[in-house]
DNA sequence: AGTTTCATACGAATAATTTCGTAGACCAAA
DNA sequence: TTTGGTCTACGAAATTATTCGTATGAAACT
């Protein structure tokens, strides 16, 4: 197995945006978009998606004259694991904790508390129909 | 107004769960605490904590030989911060996809999701007590 | 062909964080 | 008083991340 790209840094992780939402792209592309929002130059947009190319981060065709990058890890898998490093660093581990803290100082639609709602039955939904999920039973016998 | 303390780094936020979980401590003490989960000098982190001080992150009494640091900012202040710059640079800003990925992708105790659903309704009810405080609805109408 | 434009590659400066060695002060016990 | 233990202060190495200047070559334009 291929080793796992590790976790993205802060400037990666703008690039990543960038690639997850526009799709492939050239660097010039990516590094129009960075610059909507701060400054930035061209080559240290390219410095940093060639670093993420041999981080394999990202995947990059290399035919034409300028190259064409995509991601090569996706968003959820990213931000899940972004996220867990974080719940451990800063709430020790505890998910709830995290979102007493997210829901409870910030100020929530009624919408966005409608769709949470939505997602703990949906939960409590599959917990009442797979109690205590052993993550070896996937296995199939002989 | 003094301005506010950055915000800590890995290493900072370590030495803060301690000093806010034992409350005062030596310099001593918080490193035995460290050694615990990984090694690490005993000037490491007199060092890091010497800058925690010039940060303002901590304050210390200097008073006896060994002196003794306290933390200058508090669990839940610390941690909004960090959460806020967090759902910034990993969610794009939604604390909702931030809920939804940290309760979606991880196995979430019966126990803890009742604890959320208590929190959801808290957060209703204070939302029907007052309903979308408008900036401007505070000028008694003729 | 000559010139401008635009691309990549690469080295290196800068900055932030973490690490630790060493020196000097202080205290207490022998 | 000398020795040994523990403390702080400080300098600086090591690491990682970010930034950009410059070299070089291919393509496009005139």
């Amino acid at each position: 197995m291929p080793k796992a790209p590790p976790k993205p840094t802060d400037a990666e992780l703008e690039i990543l945006h960038v690639l997850w939402q526009h799709g492939p792209a050239t660097v010039r592309l990516v590094n129009e978009q960075l610059s909507q929002s701060r400054e930035v130059g061209y080559t240290t947009t390219l410095k940093i998606m060639q670093l993420m190319l041999e981080k394999g981060l990202v995947q990059r065709d290399d035919e034409g004259r300028s190259h064409i990058y995509r991601a090569a890890v996706r968003e959820q898998d990213t931000q899940g694991l972004l996220l867990d490093k974080f719940v451990e660093a800063t709430f020790g581990g505890s998910a709830l904790k995290l979102v007493m803290q997210a829901l409870g100082h910030r100020k929530t639609s009624a919408d966005e508390l409608a769709q949470i709602r939505r997602l703990l039955n949906d939960i409590e939904i599959q917990n009442a129909n797979q109690p205590t999920p052993n993550p070896h039973d996937d296995a199939p016998g002989a």
